[in-house]
DNA sequence: AAGGGAACTTCCGTGGAGCGGAAGGAAGGG
DNA sequence: CCCTTCCTTCCGCTCCACGGAAGTTCCCTT
């Protein structure tokens, strides 16, 4: 008998992760009843697992409810990845920022998606789907559009082989658009993006890169309506080689960034 | 938190936080038999629990080794109290570094510990003992202190009884005098750290208060031989104090709609 | 080439821990 | 006062997590 690779009996960690991911859905606080609803868990499994997860700070037992606990912060702090990058790169986007005052980015890949681990903003933070953590789809972003131009073709072709998805009306859908500007990013080092992640938007992003593949990228978002593009791409580009520059030194050999796609 | 029964027996997820926690010790890699060592768990459970966190990315193989995962920093994103205070706050440290362009952190309490959630330097980052997600005993920084003051008088005094950890020679270790400053700090609102935490750094700190507590914290952290406490003091107190005026208004109303955007 | 060691992977029988239905509180409110 | 909703506790069954041991790979030494 096949072995179903998908779906198997839920374990003890999945049931936990379960919980915890029932939070990304912008609900801070959520009550035992509202996460056994959503995880599909029987009450009393959620009430025990809870109390485990609550132990080892996951969770926060508020008034009323649940919230996610400190633990899990402070955790993400030694993922080294994402901390060796950020604080290579936070002087760089700093700067950044300081030139331009406007929102600055920065992100790595994760299978099809842009995760971002950096961001910086000003006093007003336009309404952008951006969050340190979060995710959007590559093709829809400019640092994701910067990664996957100068990501494997490996990588590249099966992004491509999937239906594109949109998060606004703007953004691309048609593979072989996407392949066009792919070719001109990594002829030109720059990407531009326009509306395709939030309407009123745009944004010009760069790639840094490491051996020639774009382990993250930075990019600075401003209002349609601002023509600012060729000052901040110049700024982005700047930056995004000063942080290569940086990452080069700063370590001899580290990762040649392979991985896999899609796990 | 009364933690009296010992735990007789790890379960599932208590020898899964052991494996994650294993990497606190500063390597960013750690192999199988590594793991199992840190732990004291069997090898071949070892071996079993990191199959289903490397599903999870909670932990990611690398070849010869195994890291902490990205999936770890996705989750950290959504922690509310973190997440909330530190989108707040990041303007207001910005505005202070780029008038001071010294260091500066954000910070919470957890326990007897600062925890620090944010914090922004320029290109020398003088090895400081902080990082995003680390702690520090609140005695020993500035933040810490500040923290302490304008905290319950039942944590203050529960820390108070403990013994004072030192972290440098000129920690303070004589609760009675820790008790002093704090209430000059209570007094002045501004907290002061002279090499308490790092040799041959001082720092200022102020508190972030609503409704009389101290939900947060933020310092710039100088050389010592830079003798300019008094303007530094007063900007930091004004950024706290308009971080917090920033969290009142915000809690208001709950939750701008905003959230997640397109699932 | 053979031997030794270290690290990783797979196997498998056992027992206890995870499981979740059900019942028992605890609030609220109509 | 009953009904609903939410939380907590209980308990017997089942099953899967457990980890010792054997197997495999790789590298280093002799």
């Amino acid at each position: 008998m096949e072995r179903k690779e998908g779906r198997d009996q839920p374990n003890m960690l999945d049931k936990c992760l379960r919980i915890l991911r029932a939070f990304d859905g912008g609900d801070q606080q959520l009550r035992l009843s509202d996460l056994a609803r959503r995880t599909a868990l029987p009450l009393s499994t959620v009430h025990r697992l809870v109390g485990g997860l609550v132990e080892h700070r996951l969770l926060a037992q508020d008034d009323g409810g649940y919230q996610l606990g400190i633990g899990l912060f402070e955790l993400s702090g030694l993922v080294p990845v994402e901390q060796e990058l950020r604080v290579a790169a936070r002087p760089f986007l700093q700067d950044l920022f300081m030139a331009t005052h406007e929102t600055v980015h920065l992100g790595v890949r994760e299978g099809a998606d842009v995760v971002y681990v950096e961001k910086i903003h000003g006093h007003s933070d336009l309404g952008l789907p951006s969050r340190v953590g979060g995710r959007l789809p590559l093709g829809c972003t400019g640092i994701g559009k910067a990664l996957l131009a100068f990501s494997s073709n490996e990588v590249r072709t099966e992004y491509l082989e999937r239906p594109l998805r949109a998060i606004t009306p703007h953004s691309i859908v048609d593979p072989a658009r996407l392949e066009r500007e792919l070719a001109e990013i990594r002829a030109t080092g720059l990407a531009f993006e326009r509306e395709e992640a939030t309407v009123g938007r745009e944004c010009v992003a760069a790639p840094v890169l490491v051996q020639g593949v774009a382990v993250a990228a930075m990019s600075i978002s401003v209002p349609v309506s601002a023509y600012r593009m060729p000052q901040l791409a110049a700024a982005v580009k700047t930056s995004a080689l000063g942080l290569a520059r940086q990452l080069r030194t700063g370590r001899e050999h580290r990762r040649p960034p392979g991985g896999e796609m899609f796990g």
